[in-house]
DNA sequence: CTTAAAAAAGCAACTAAGTTGCATTAAGCA
DNA sequence: TGCTTAATGCAACTTAGTTGCTTTTTTAAG
């Protein structure tokens, strides 16, 4: 199905490194970083190609990049984004958002498959 | 501070009759089925100007568009997208997300000023 | 009502992200 | 080793959004 190609390599190497989601952007420069001088082309088509065979997970934050991280079994969570100095952080929930979808689905009939939820605030240092 | 010129009239018109975000592109055709033929540029500027004055809030789905909404008071909600029919409803959620907010500063001293949440799914219509 | 200052609108040219079609290269397998 | 097909590269294109500058319009003071 997929060929392992120098491309595709380098760009889950990156992913499975990164703590912070990626733009298309950054993506590029850490794979010319890496010596790799490939084509935007190909890495949009890539990341196409990883993103519809959930090998990565879009996210948005509060700009109109579109960024990207590994999409890891039974590592579902959300982003701590501070405003100020721009640093993220991971989050994982207790108990996630079941109690608001439970509630969702009694009072609206409406079966949650997917949310996106993500925090803006002020870090510990930054406040 | 601001002046009444007709095309920032029909805009916030128009935003308080619709009921779903639109894009700045349905903005523009919403323009121009009243008749009134208005250039970009000044879409773009009044958005970004109803934006910073927060009279609109932004609202971003899983495509590539970022919305807009009327920023009312007291109307705290989120969105229920379907997938299939494309459908979107508002939903208020009891205690929104105070409780998850409190152990997110509990646990990293992150203070929380704003998120954002949406959820995809099916409607009663599609499922 | 007139007029002056400043904001808003219009216009054209530009930028940058993302896409498309097609030719070329290279995985992967018989 | 060679064949098939996916992946890559390239150039041209599309489209959203931006910028700089000119013209128009709002608004408020006289």
């Amino acid at each position: 199905m997929f060929r392992n190609t120098p491309i595709r390599i380098a760009i889950l190497k990156i992913f499975s490194k990164i703590k912070n989601p990626l733009t298309t952007q950054e993506l590029l420069n850490a794979l010319k970083e890496k010596g790799l001088k490939a084509n935007k082309t190909t890495i949009y088509r890539q990341l196409e190609s990883l993103r519809t065979n959930y090998l990565i997970n879009e996210v948005r934050f509060n700009d109109r990049n579109i960024r990207y991280e590994l999409n890891k079994k039974n590592n579902h969570h959300h982003h701590l984004v501070c405003v100020k100095c721009k640093k993220v952080k991971d989050v994982i929930l207790p108990e996630d958002l079941h109690y608001q979808e439970k509630i969702i689905w009694k009072k609206n009939n409406f079966k949650v498959l997917q949310h996106y939820l993500e925090f803006f605030g002020l870090c510990k240092k930054c406040q």
